[in-house]
DNA sequence: TGTACATCAGTGAACGCGCGTTCACTGATGTAC
DNA sequence: TGTACATCAGTGAACGCGCGTTCACTGATGTAC
């Protein structure tokens, strides 16, 4: 009995690491063109087994999308962690902003996948509370940044900021007839310009200043 | 001759209007389903003829919807003139910024493309032109409306106030767990926030007060 | 230790679908004389 | 006015492609006795 539990603690934990070599594959192959272009097979290929066998660790492409984006985001959210657990006030929220933009610009098909799942409604149950968390993790840690005058007032402030983040990447990524470094400094320039709004209207002093 | 001309210009103009009868089937289509959900033969039958006269008219299928989504932003930016036009700080910030959000909330999938147009860096020269002449108009617009230091900073405050509208509707339009009046109403919200932001911290009372 | 059976990850091929676009052809309209 | 020819918008069918997913089957490993 005691054996058989070993064994199929052995079995979970192979099939996790399984899992877990599939997701790789998938954000390398992410890595060379958009999520929405990488197909099960070029994944499979890319993991070295066959397409079906993908099935037997994901239900779906989009659980293995929703998996990999989850996967993704994890560093962004330790690096908004470190920055905000040693500074506030403007300084903080400037470098959270530049933070967001060079994330999002090594990290195009995250970026894609995000704004992806988050403008198409149809999320399935378990997708829609993995982006929620994602989003909200986020949220959290914008929250010690822009403390308003109460709990929901300081929400707000994060919803606002995060949003005008977003847009930053989505507005200027892109942005035809200009390279890539250039339109990555304007993104800085753009996002500096944001977070000295947002520091000089939102921060309140006297609540948690720098 | 001056027949010939004659009969060449009611040509041109037919041809125009059958351009336009096909545009107009295609917002049909795309009040109906998403924009990258539309196929050629759905807009054609919409429009009553084969899927194959449509090349007649338009070169590929980007092209129709580049025109389509040129075509629908047209009521966006004159209202967003007639908005500039009569009135000035703070108080038409927030009337542009909930006129937008209003605005893409009932098209749909107009937002959707643009947004995707703007992530996708591989647009042709002409629609990659026509993309970035919608975003001057709204830019010009704004621009009467965030007046910085000097052109240059105007602009940059105009850039990122759009940034952040962007960023409103891709962030909160489908936001997981919320009823849709529930999300316009928080979308105004923080689009008020944000224009408060705004006004406080980029318009300069000098330059160009209420 | 040896044998029959059960389990299950992994496979290749096929299913079923939908799409953008092309192309040879039709038929109506206009032109030339 | 009548006839032969040119033009060209419009058509239906087909091309060629790629995709997510399913499924019957294989073969290795573990289990029972």
């Amino acid at each position: 009995m005691a054996k058989q539990r070993t064994f199929g603690k052995l079995r979970d934990r192979e099939r996790e690491a399984r899992r877990r070599l599939i997701v790789d594959a998938a954000l390398r192959v992410f890595a060379t063109r958009p999520f929405d272009r990488a197909s099960m097979r070029e994944i499979a290929a890319e993991a070295g087994i066959a397409a079906s066998s993908i099935y037997t660790y994901f239900p779906d492409q989009q659980a293995l999308f929703i998996e990999a984006m989850t996967r993704e985001s994890a560093p962004l959210i330790e690096k908004l962690e470190r920055i905000v657990g040693r500074s506030r006030g403007a300084a903080a929220l400037e470098r959270v902003t530049i933070a967001f933009v060079e994330f999002f610009m090594e990290h195009d098909s995250y970026f894609r996948m995000m704004t992806h799942f988050m403008m198409q409604g149809e999320l399935g149950e378990e997708s829609a509370r993995r982006v929620g968390e994602i989003m909200r993790s986020v949220f959290d840690n914008l929250d010690r940044l822009l403390p308003g005058k109460d709990a929901r007032s300081t929400r707000l402030n994060s919803h606002s900021y995060f949003a005008a983040l977003n847009g930053i990447l989505i507005t200027f990524r892109r942005y035809p007839g200009r390279g890539r470094d250039e339109l990555v400094r304007h993104m800085r320039q753009v996002g500096r310009k944001l977070a000295a709004m947002a520091a000089s209207g939102m921060i309140e002093p006297g609540k948690d200043g720098v």
